[in-house]
This record gives C-alpha cells, structure tokens and sequence, in this order.
DNA sequence: CATCGACTTGGACGACCGTCCAGGTCAATA
DNA sequence: TATTGACCTGGACGGTCGTCCAAGTCGATG
C-alpha cells in the first residue's frame, strides 16, 4: 500500500503520530518504529524524513511550544461584548474569567499536560552543558506562556481603568508558577474542586498587584 | 575481588547507587548493568537483590519519598531560641524565616530537584489504570509534604497567637504548590533572584489566611 | 572436617532499539 | 516514450537492554 505525501507533510504527519503516543504512554512510548506504524508508513520513511531520532524529538518539542502558544492564547481570550466592569472589582472579575475559561481545556487534556511536563524535564536533562540558555525547549514553554500572560494581564488592566504596581512581568512569572504548581498537583490527585477554588485564588493574588489608575 | 554484604545493605547500597545515577542523567541512565557498575558489584547481584528492574525503581521511589520527608523536616526547622513576635506581623516573619531556611538546599540540589519532578512524571505514567490513587509514589510524596507544610504552619500560627482562617491543608495545598511551580520555574530559568522574591510573596499570601486569635 | 545456605560471578539469551541501505514505485519532465 | 528524482519498502546490522542461570566463593553450622 503506498500512500506518498510530500516530505514537508509527511514530517508533520510523523511528529503527530510522535505526540500522539507520548501523549499515551510518555516519551519512552516515542519509538522510531512506533512512530512509523502509527502513521503507518515503513520504518525507513522516518529516518528519511529525520536525520535522527533526536531530531524528531526536537521537531516534538517545537510543534508542542506552537501548540501551547495557541491554546494559551484562544484560552485567555476575553468576552468581547460590554462594557466591563471597572476598578480593581473589575480587575479581579476579568481574572477570574480568563483563568477559569482556561480551565476546561487542561481537565480534558490530563496526558497532554504531563506529557509538558515530561518534555520540559527532558529538556533540562539534555540541554548542552552549561552554554545555551536559550533555543531550549523548557526556555521557549516559557517564554512563550510570559508572553501570552502578560498580554493577558495588561488587557485586563487597561480595561478595568487599573495598572499593575510592579512589572507585568513579575506578576505573569508568579501567576504562571502558581497556575503550573496547581496543575502538576492535580494530575497527582485530580482534585478538581480544590482546584476551582485555587485558581480563583489566583484571581484575587494576582488582583492584589494592581491599583486603580489615578 | 569479593566484597560480601548481607542483602539488605546490598539492597540499600544499590537504590543509593540508582539514585546518583538517575541525579545525574535522569531515569534513563538507570540501567541494571550501570547500576552494578556504579556499585562495584556484577550484574548478577541486581537481580539477586531485586525481583525484577521495576522493583528497584519502586524502592528507589520510596527512598526518595523518606528523603524527602527529612529534608523537610529538617528544612522547615525554626529557631528556637528567643520568644517569637507576636500577631500577624510575628506571623508573616515566622514563615519567611522558614521558607527561605529551605531555599539553600533547594539551590544547592537542582539535579534532586529535577529528580523528583521526573519520578512524579514516571509515577503518574506507570500507576495502574484508574485504579489505585493510594500506594502511588507521587501521592505519597504529595502527602507527606502535606504532613510537613501543615505542622509548620500549626506550629508558625501556635507561636505567633494567630489561627487560620481557612483548613490548614487548604492553606497548605496551595502554599506548597507555589512553591513546586516556583521551582521548575528555577530549574528552567535559573534565575535565584527572582525566586527569592517570591518565596517572601509566598510568605505573604500565606500570611494573608490567617487572623489574629481573639 | 564436611555440609549447607547465603552471596557472588560472568556469560548467554532473546527482544528491542536507532541506523543504514539496496532496491522498488510512481508522477513529472524532456 | 524514456528518464529522472522524490518518495517509499523491508530487511540487515551492531548495540544495549532486562532477564536468567550454572558455577564459584565464602562464613556459619553440624
């Protein structure tokens, strides 16, 4: 049975099919031969399209940064249609919903969430000695969930008439800490309702570092 | 060259050498054979000692979880000597003392650290299918740093005249879960300055759930 | 001294791993 | 139509893994 594709789709078929079982079973469920029976190509397809296993890994990792990105960034988004309420009651209430509204979608995706979890610490593991800081996987989860937080809290700040009394950086790096500690926690022992109530205990903590712009 | 032992000191010797090579590499560097090497033994003894590889990994993970508790202990020791302020503000410099008792170790351990965040992760992947929340090694590493948190805030409460004003395992489950985000958050970044900070914002935050007794 | 059981040795076995490669297939081009 | 080159096949190779085992080495016991 042939089923040709370009290698360009075939790369990202294989990387689906790569996630799919890390997911599933970890990353030590990420074989070559694995990969290629799930996408169900022959073995030598993979190496064709990857110089290496590690490259695949790596292609892993960046495909699950993109993803993150754009689930953060569909999962803070705001209510667009009236007015929102203002002050530093408008504040905590625009936190409160963006935080839960991105709730749902970690419940539903507990493998998902771990399988982050393990590529980050696999990521400090094999991360070059020393030297690069930077263009490391666990570096570029972060980063990237800065970048949406803090577009979020500025958003929320600018429509609430309030600003934040340290940087917006601080206050994204604290909130994220919180949030990541929360969720490993709960994959431990999926107690959702403590987790509800937490998260909107981020709400009124990370409320507590604005003030109503004078 | 013989170097005889009785099976439980061999037994104790091995997990030891498991651990070192799992802080240095992570789970993947812990093979039978590096094991036996690391311990100066031959490969035989592994097995003579443990059933099977899993059983070692299952001891390993309870030798950590019993570290774990000590270095707890140890950690949130607070000193002893004078008689401590009173009120919230005795309260809030209590658990700042406390907290930052424990940051040197922290820093002083990254490998350990990861280390635990990995046996979570492999805990979580392995544990049997829906069944047995119990009996897990993340679970029981997640209870026994309940235990610790919530004795050092009864003690931190009782010393200071305050009570909280929410259930201590509350007050713990989140302040321990910041500080497990605050971390990996480290571990990733590095950054000891900001982490510094923010364990005095833990301190504060959890300050916060506590009043004055009347 | 002989025996026994606890402990150790080091090699063998099959399974699976990542990697490689000689050749087959097929759409597009000349 | 002949040819080219991108894409795919499936087996082979060497290496490492967990596991197993027959044999060897001792101190303790009779």
């Amino acid at each position: 049975m042939l089923n040709r594709l370009p290698a360009d789709q075939r790369r990202a078929q294989l990387v689906e099919s790569a996630l799919a079982l890390a997911e599933g079973g970890g990353l030590g469920a990420v074989t070559v031969r694995a990969v290629a029976e799930h996408a169900g190509v022959s073995l030598g397809v993979v190496h064709y399209c990857f110089e290496s296993k590690e490259a695949l890994v790596a292609a892993m990792g960046e495909t699950l940064v993109l993803q993150l990105s754009q689930a953060l960034r569909t999962a803070f988004t705001l209510p667009q249609d009236g007015p929102d309420p203002q002050g530093l009651r408008g504040l905590r209430q625009l936190l409160y919903v963006g935080i839960n509204a991105m709730w749902p979608t970690i419940e539903k995706t507990p493998d998902r969430q771990l399988l982050t979890y393990e590529i980050t610490a696999y990521s400090l593991r094999h991360r070059a000695a020393g030297e690069p800081l930077g263009g490391n996987i666990a570096t570029d989860q972060y980063r990237i969930m800065d970048v949406e937080a803090r577009t979020f809290l500025e958003e929320c700040a600018a429509r609430t008439g309030t600003e934040w009394i340290e940087p917006v950086s601080t206050v994204a790096r604290l909130a994220l800490a919180m949030l990541d500690g929360l969720v490993l926690r709960w994959l431990v022992d999926r107690d959702s309702d403590s987790i509800v109530t937490e998260l909107d205990d981020i709400a009124a903590i990370v409320a507590g570092r604005a003030v109503e712009t004078t």
